[in-house]
DNA sequence: GCTTGACCTTACCATCGTTGTAAGGTCTAG
DNA sequence: CTAGACCTTACAACGATGGTAAGGTCAAGC
């Protein structure tokens, strides 16, 4: 195993997480900060940027910058129950969840008024009608 | 028909938007300046709150605010054709689906990995594991 | 050795909608 | 006259990300 490194741009390019976002990582405490060369680069090894990928994948699934940081302690923490990570995700699933919800209230809503609306270069429109309603 | 005059806390309870918000929608134009007492404090009458009432409904339907001026000035406009309010609403459905989309996206793959993991004492853990993998 | 260009550094500001706070002025009821 | 509820402005924060600016560093080519 080397323990080539990289800097922050290469790390970048090897975890997907863009170089701003490192940094912005580590300066809110859910990356430890990187070593550095003597003239103040950034340095990554493979386990770093393994971690990073980790943070990645964990960001693509929509969990928050909180949650990530929890998932890693468990990551790290080979003693974990599976029980917390299956429960973080769980909750995380019905925020999601919540938020379709929400998402399609909306949508159903907007869609049975825009099929209400004629939607020609007459002025008369159900859709503005209904904003104004004072329900 | 009385022009009954409100203060802002009065309008925010009119409306259900909060007063805070008010004074935000004037400052970024999405108001125009409401007119104020001589202590400064500021006024709104009942075609003000009937505005702030179409603001609200079109905030519950995910309308950003940009989009809310555009439906505002359609709505004041007497001679719009109702074609535009229609294509207004349904990019923002555009909008929804695509969001919608992709919650869902990260709901089943979330799904899929909670499925797979026991979830009790042991650390053995396939969502963590999948995180963790460098695809 | 010097220049060029690509990279790195920090430190800001912007987005979007909303909330919170602080410090002060005003109004109204007791 | 005072207490408390309201109003005012101005600022910062959230969440995740992007942008910009001003400056230092590195590696390649001349």
């Amino acid at each position: 195993m080397h323990s080539e490194l990289y800097n922050i741009g290469q790390a970048a390019k090897a975890s997907g997480i863009s170089a701003k976002m490192i940094r912005h990582y580590e300066e809110v405490g859910l990356l430890p900060a990187a070593s550095r060369t003597l003239s103040g680069y950034r340095t990554y090894n493979h386990q770093d940027v393994h971690m990073l990928r980790f943070i990645r994948h964990s960001r693509d699934l929509g969990f928050s910058i909180k949650q990530i940081a929890d998932l890693l302690s468990l990551w790290r923490d080979m003693n974990r129950p599976s029980s917390k990570v299956k429960q973080l995700a769980t909750e995380h699933i019905e925020m999601l969840n919540q938020k379709i919800q929400e998402l399609n209230a909306m949508k159903s809503e907007l869609t049975r008024l825009v099929s209400c609306c004629h939607g020609d270069e007459r002025p008369d429109c159900p859709i503005l009608d209904e904003l104004a309603q004072d329900k």
